[in-house]
DNA sequence: GAAAGAACTTAGTAGTTCTGCA
DNA sequence: TGCAGAACTACTAAGTTCTTTC
């Protein structure tokens, strides 16, 4: 892990989602600025740590400034070093090497993009030049694209607006357009390196949207007269509003969902809203309710799409290909980008996670009047479906999303965006690393901060000081407040409660043991037994004094008041670049410890997946074990026990061949010996691919590995371990993470250090 | 300065497609 | 060629953090 200061003993194998052994009491009521007189006394009483002023305070803030200053000490010598090392280098066939900055390398060249017909703009001109963006950490700068002349602008704007000209796409296949490949084509197009553009300053996004809207849900399709309805046993044909929401109900019929008791109560209750009098009046009660036929007609329909004939499916699929080409692209600032999510919600049965109060409720189907369009002025609007109207078209390009709504469950904003793969999403991750990695340059210091502010004489610096030391070595999330009732009761650090973590002065031989158990993000379970420092330990039992279980552990903390010190920090440190930073060092580390030189690639691949895992434990990220994984694991065992089988008779073989060889001493004998030698090699790769399929399959049983790659790990760690050991990064990384890290896979060398 | 609202990232799951093997 | 299982993708819930409002 990472060095010595992630220590995570997470067990992963702890137990299904929900699985809390502590049932989760009623939610407690705002124990944050509660209650102070019982505070202050129990901190006069005890350790004379004062909630007012400390005097000493003014001395530790001069401490900060030196140290501060110290900081940015540091920060002009890396800056000078980066200096240094962003010179031209030439390598030994005298071609230049890229330029690095911090391990990335940026030839200010024009980009090539694949001409498309799909949108044209004439206000395009105006978006070529970005400015920089003057905050930008100076780690995170793209090399100055050089100053071009008016005539090279205008080549380049030239180029730029070819970019966006038609294309023929005639056989297009999903993706090409994106990909600007052809097929058959063996040269690849150059693909738009945003990275070597010069930033938007301001929060500006963008200079240019054009888009062409929302693809709405199908209307509801009634359904066919001999799918029937029982009430009581007695069949009933529904007004189609009810009908519509009685089938969301039939569809979930063997879903773990229709069995809990909240699900139920919340579907009942809005299916009834839905209703007509009639309708209403004589359905009373749920379980006097058959769905079945509902059911079986949905799986009848699934199945009968299973069996299409090729042509079929060829249809649906380039009615989808065409539906996608249409509305899954949008032009941002000259460039065609692909849209995440371009299909506006179904409607639906809601479906939260663990123990949602509102899961089962009736999620509406949204209309284009609930729709907020977002785009430029001067751009092509999307038009709304005869008839109707949006509820606003606005021109805001300091947001990044297309498309926005409320949703009825819980009246949160739900948007439309763009995929990752896109510049808007692309920056801001990069930019996320980059703040992880300024992180280690003074990751040194805010421990040794954290360590001093523990022993403080004010109890909420105290219980800052070590939320901050879980966060770090544990690599907790903040953990917001949430709305009681509103959601499932999940928490993160800063909102653990008393009745979260057990305290053992001694545990299995080992020191001041916390054991953390408690439920976070998606009612995942956390479980942890973990040894803390002395101070740390000590501290906990002090906030847990006189507390009931129900109470806040850290009530003088929120994810505010943690940020906003974090903030004085270091510029743009929030709790969570501390999951990052870990992750992303615990990879680099991992990676170092278990990549041996001498490996095969699989195995080293296996190294990777393990430096992977180390990170996914880290930060718990689990999965459910897949349901045919005992199943696939036997018939995987069966392979390998007769691949074993194989060897030996192999084995045998080559053994009498060579007595055979050393007999007849002809060549025919001796080829014979040749031959059965590379059988035998053939037959050890294929035993050794399987076993360590095996133990990588078996060691990922629970854990998914995919969120920290996706989320957590600077990809350019990655690409500079398959650069360093000869390893295909599309063994690391599929088509759409390679999409979505093409800056990372662009400049990252071999010696990339995090 | 706190609360509410908005914007955006992170997350697991369900459904679909691909791949390798008998 | 068909099947099983793996790999991938789409979906959308659930977090965090930033911004606005009062």
């Amino acid at each position: 892990m990472s060095g010595d200061y992630s220590h995570n003993n997470n067990q992963i194998d702890c137990g299904p989602r929900n699985n809390d052994p502590h049932k989760h009491k009623e939610k407690h009521k705002e124990h944050k600025n509660k209650d102070h007189k019982k505070d202050k006394e129990r901190e006069k009483s005890k350790h004379a740590i004062s909630d007012h002023k400390d005097p000493s305070d003014k001395k530790h803030k001069d401490k900060e400034k030196m140290k501060h200053k110290e900081g940015n000490a540091d920060k002009h010598k890396d800056k000078h070093r980066d200096k240094e090392k962003r010179k031209e280098v030439k390598s030994a066939d005298g071609k230049v090497k890229k330029e690095k900055e911090n391990g990335f390398s940026s030839p200010g060249h024009v980009k090539s993009e694949p001409e498309d017909d799909f949108y044209h703009s004439p206000k395009q001109e105006k978006t070529l030049k970005r400015e920089r963006e003057e905050d930008f950490e100076s780690e995170f700068k793209p090399k100055k694209i050089k100053i071009e002349n008016d005539k090279a602008k205008g080549k380049k704007r030239k180029q730029e607006n070819e970019d966006v000209k038609p294309k023929k796409t005639k056989n297009n296949k999903k993706g090409e357009v994106a990909d600007g490949k052809k097929k058959g084509k063996k040269e690849p197009e150059e693909k738009w390196k945003w990275w070597e553009e010069e930033r938007y300053k301001d929060g500006v996004k963008w200079q240019f949207l054009e888009h062409k809207g929302p693809v709405f849900a199908p209307p509801y399709e009634a359904l066919p007269d001999h799918v029937k309805f029982y009430y009581d046993g007695k069949h009933m044909k529904l007004a189609p509003a009810a009908e519509e929401v009685s089938t969301f109900f039939g569809k979930m019929l063997d879903h773990d969902y229709t069995t809990k008791e909240v699900f139920r109560k919340n579907f009942f209750k809005d299916w009834r809203k839905e209703m007509n009098s009639e309708e209403k009046s004589k359905i009373t009660d749920l379980k006097k309710c058959d769905f079945n036929e509902i059911n079986d007609y949905f799986k009848a329909q699934s199945e009968i799409r299973k069996a299409m004939s090729k042509e079929q499916k060829l249809k649906i699929k380039e009615e989808n290909e065409r539906i996608l080409q249409e509305y899954g692209f949008c032009l941002m600032d000259n460039h065609k980008e692909r849209i995440a999510n371009f299909r506006i919600e179904p409607p639906g049965l809601f479906r939260g996670r663990g123990d949602h109060p509102k899961m089962g409720m009736l999620k509406r189907r949204s209309r284009p009047e609930d729709i907020i369009i977002n785009c430029s002025k001067d751009s092509k609007h999307p038009k709304p479906p005869p008839g109707t109207k949006w509820k606003e078209v606005r021109h805001d390009n300091k947001v990044t999303w297309l498309v926005s709504w409320t949703e009825n469950i819980q009246g949160s904003i739900k948007y439309i965006m763009l995929n990752p793969s896109s510049r808007i999403k692309g920056e801001k991750d990069w930019q996320k690393y980059e703040t992880a990695r300024r992180l280690k340059k003074c990751v040194d210091r805010i421990r040794s901060q954290y360590h001093e502010d523990w022993k403080s004489k004010e109890m909420r610096i105290r219980q800052r000081a070590v939320a901050l030391y879980f966060i770090d070595k544990l690599a907790l999330r903040a953990g917001n407040e949430k709305e009681e009732g509103e959601t499932a009761d999940t928490v993160g650090c800063c909102s653990l409660r008393v009745e979260h973590i057990n305290l053992y002065p001694e545990k299995d031989g080992q020191e001041f043991v916390v054991e953390f158990d408690f439920l976070g993000k998606d009612s995942i379970r956390y479980y942890n037994k973990v040894p803390v420092e002395k101070r740390a330990f000590k501290n906990l039992q002090l906030f847990m004094e006189n507390k009931a279980t129900e109470d806040d552990l850290f009530d003088r903390l929120n994810t505010s008041i943690l940020n906003k010190h974090l903030q004085e920090l270091m510029d743009g440190l929030t709790a969570k670049v501390f999951r990052t930073y870990n992750a992303s060092i615990t990879l680099q580390q991992q990676l170092k410890e278990l990549t041996s030189p001498d490996e095969n690639i699989p195995a080293k691949i296996l190294s990777y997946n393990r430096a992977n895992r180390a990170v996914a434990i880290l930060c718990n990220h689990q999965r459910a074990a897949p349901k045919t994984f005992e199943k696939s694991m036997q018939t995987l065992q069966a392979k390998i026990d007769a691949k074993k089988d194989q060897l030996s008779d192999a084995r045998r073989e080559l053994k009498s061949s060579k007595a055979d060889a050393k007999v007849r001493r002809d060549e025919k004998s001796k080829k014979t010996v040749e031959t059965r030698k590379k059988a035998i090699s053939r037959i050890e790769e294929q035993l050794m691919r399987m076993e360590v399929q095996a133990t990588d399959r078996e060691e990922n049983k629970q854990i998914a590995l995919g969120t920290s790659k996706l989320n957590y790990l600077d990809p350019r760690i990655s690409v500079a371990w398959c650069k360093k050991w000869d390893i295909p990064v599309e063994k690391i990384y599929n088509k759409t993470q390679r999409e979505k890290f093409a800056w990372a896979l662009d400049m990252a060398e071999d010696d990339y250090e995090f």
